[in-house]
DNA sequence: ATAGGGTTAG
């Protein structure tokens, strides 16, 4: 681009020569000017302009519209007295790439059909709205409109109808249009786009094979986009390893490859190579540059070298969120969540990604109100719209400390802001309710989902087992086979937990077995842990002693867990003792585990062994942290933990507890009072 | 002469 000095030598040259300027030197300068956005000069030549055409209105429009000032810009637009395609193409482009104009762009391209002023430019400009609002339906019509009037040939209309249906979510119609487009239209560009399109469907081989073909076509666009292809893939060493071979290939890195493959080396970790790079961009100047700066936060974070991350987020670009938000999440992985808010309250704009990761550290620090609060100071203003992954988050908040008035509130939320309730969405619901003890809502739930996954079918399968309902458990895994849906190891645990709670042997047998023969899934130390909790609720001890000595790993702390609870049902004392070294070995910090080998040895009068167990117990300075239930009123948490009475509102508490212990057939560790229950209020 | 397409972020 020529400079602002040229401009104006160009400028004296006209006013030298004493004659009127003509219009194309006068609509050149205003071009010029323009590009440099030294609007005041572009309007006083426009001003003192004697004569215009459409060359000048176009350029004053293209001004203002640049500028983003659509006041002044459809003003001149309508004022102008001759207007061509490339009038209506200017503000029509400046509409749809600006948030909030959409709507007029919809209404000018109606406007343009009606004064046939529709073109390939129209046409390609409008597939690009309609791919950011994700209106598949438009954008058919448009590719038909385009098809009838043969706008759909050039490699302009091919590149942005590749990308519509992609990004739409119609990757087979992006085949459809690239496989049967004319290969003259085929250039690099629609190419890189094909394969990108091919990345984000995860068909690495189809990309791998469109950018093979025709290779002298490749720039650096299509290796960068190789890179990134496979590195979001979750190929990182494959992404490396390209990175490497456009150098040798005589290709040059520029912040794409940089950018991606920085990513590549935070998943692997390969901190090495990440610093080198870090290297090459402080050579080649290029760290100011916000992808590149809050990559590499994220690669040091990935590495737990938080320092390191801080000093690139402070000494580049602060107020980029996407360099802060992999910061919050690394600090508030470390618990540090006094800094991630910090961090998090220094940015002035916040987009949602910032948001879910402040929100999300609360949650994963168990600072559960801190989480809620933020949630609702994010409802409270306007610019920011919650998404699925905050409300999965909090949601998880929900189900960990079943909270189930929170959860429902929640739900209400995602209802009311119209999220669409995907099968993470709904799986997270389903999760809520059954683990805050109300499965009616969570079937509720998964009942009205459209769209469903096995691991959907996982949560409810564990919901039912949760409540002891074996029947319905069965019948949705029957629904799930029949279905097509993949059971896996997480099935069968559910499946397996429901039969230890309802002491159902032959069935629990049944599945652990089915699932190696039927679907070819190894049983895991879990699967274990609840077969010989199965055995010994049934009062099976000899199957359980069986199956430990058939275990095909070495037993861990929650399969010698089981045992050893297998054995004080069958008041078996000598087992639990053989079992007693082992898991001392594996958990001797973890005072529960004496606790639970006291237990045993008392209930058998050993009083012995459970005081040399107690014993040991203070001397390795285990700590045990007791078991709670707890209760939610209004705001308040009461918690409850065995023989407690310190609570104020003691008495009236067990009395009532003693009147429900009558009723109820089963207690289950946490109870959830119905307002009329409630005797608190 | 002026207007339209591809690759990067939790």
């Amino acid at each position: 681009m020529k400079s602002l000095l040229d401009c104006a030598k160009f400028q004296t040259h006209i006013m030298k020569s004493g004659l009127t300027p003509r219009i194309i030197d006068v609509n050149h300068l205003i071009n010029m000017y323009s590009k440099h956005s030294v609007i005041k000069d572009v309007q006083k030549l426009f001003d003192e302009m004697p004569e215009r055409n459409v060359f000048t209105w176009n350029a004053i429009i293209n001004t203002y519209v640049k500028d983003k000032n659509f006041s002044i810009a459809r003003k001149l637009f309508n004022a102008a007295p001759f207007k061509d395609y490339v009038t209506y193409n200017t503000m029509l482009s400046g509409y749809v790439n600006s948030e909030g104009f959409q709507d007029q762009a919809v209404q000018l391209f109606a406007e343009m059909q009606f004064v046939d002023k529709v073109s390939e430019y129209a046409l390609t400009t409008m597939l690009g709205l309609v791919t950011e609002l994700s209106l598949l339906s438009y954008g058919r019509q448009l590719h038909s409109y385009m098809l009838k009037t043969g706008n759909s040939l050039s490699r302009y209309a091919l590149s942005s109808l590749i990308v519509m249906y992609s990004k739409c979510g119609c990757f087979r119609d992006a085949c459809m249009v690239y496989d049967g487009s004319d290969v003259r239209f085929v250039d690099t560009v629609s190419k890189n786009t094909m394969v990108a399109a091919c990345f984000r469907e995860g068909e690495l081989e189809m990309a791998q094979d469109v950018f093979s073909s025709r290779p002298q076509s490749n720039d650096e666009v299509s290796w960068n986009t190789m890179i990134s292809g496979f590195a979001q893939n979750g190929y990182e060493e494959e992404a490396i390893q390209l990175f490497r071979r456009m150098m040798e290939e005589g290709f040059v890195w520029n912040e794409h490859s940089f950018s991606s493959v920085i990513s590549a080396c935070s998943g692997v970790k390969n901190l090495k190579l990440g610093k080198e790079i870090h290297v090459l961009i402080l050579k080649e100047g290029m760290s100011l540059n916000p992808f590149l700066s809050s990559s590499l936060v994220n690669l040091y974070c990935k590495c737990g070298l938080l320092n390191y991350a801080h000093s690139v987020c402070t000494t580049t670009q602060k107020e980029n969120p996407f360099a802060v938000t992999p910061l919050i999440v690394g600090y508030s992985e470390t618990g540090n969540m006094l800094e991630a808010r910090s961090l998090f309250d220094s940015l002035p704009d916040k987009n949602h990604v910032v948001w879910t990761a402040m929100i999300s550290g609360y949650v994963k620090a168990h600072q559960r109100e801190d989480a809620f609060q933020l949630f609702r100071e994010l409802m409270t203003q306007k610019t920011t719209i919650p998404d699925e992954l905050i409300f999965v988050n909090l949601l998880g908040a929900c189900a960990i400390h079943a909270t189930f008035n929170y959860g429902k509130q929640i739900h209400a939320c995602i209802l009311r802001t119209g999220t669409a309730m995907d099968a993470k969405l709904a799986n997270s619901l389903v999760d809520m309710y059954s683990k805050s003890g109300n499965v009616t809502y969570a079937q509720r739930v998964f009942q009205l989902a459209v769209d469903i996954d096995s691991i959907l079918y996982n949560s409810m399968i564990a919901g039912y087992a949760l409540h002891g309902y074996e029947n319905e458990a069965i019948q949705l895994f029957s629904q799930m086979i029949e279905r097509d849906f993949q059971p896996d190891e997480v099935t069968f645990l559910a499946l397996l937990s429901v039969c230890r709670h309802r002491g159902l042997v032959k069935m629990g047998e049944k599945f652990f077995f089915s699932m190696t023969k039927d679907y070819k899934i190894s049983p895991g130390t879990d699967h274990y842990a609840s077969m010989i909790d199965l055995y010994g609720r049934a009062n099976q001890l000899e199957k359980a002693v069986s199956l430990m000595e058939k275990l095909p790993m070495e037993p861990d702390a929650v399969i010698l867990g089981a045992f050893l609870n297998a054995c004080k049902m069958n008041r078996n004392a000598e087992l639990a003792k053989a079992a007693e070294y082992k898991l001392l070995q594996i958990e001797g910090g973890n005072g529960s585990r004496y606790a639970q080998l006291a237990g045993i040895y008392a209930s058998e009068g050993k009083w012995n062994e459970m005081g040399r167990v107690m014993k040991m117990m203070r001397e390795r300075e285990a700590k045990k942290t007791a078991g709670c239930s707890w209760v939610y009123v209004g705001d308040t948490v009461h918690t409850f933990i065995s023989g407690d009475r310190s609570h104020s509102d003691n008495d009236a508490i067990y009395t009532i507890l003693g009147c429900l212990i009558k009723e109820l057939p089963k207690l289950s560790s946490t109870i959830f009072l119905e307002e009329d229950l409630c005797i608190f209020c």
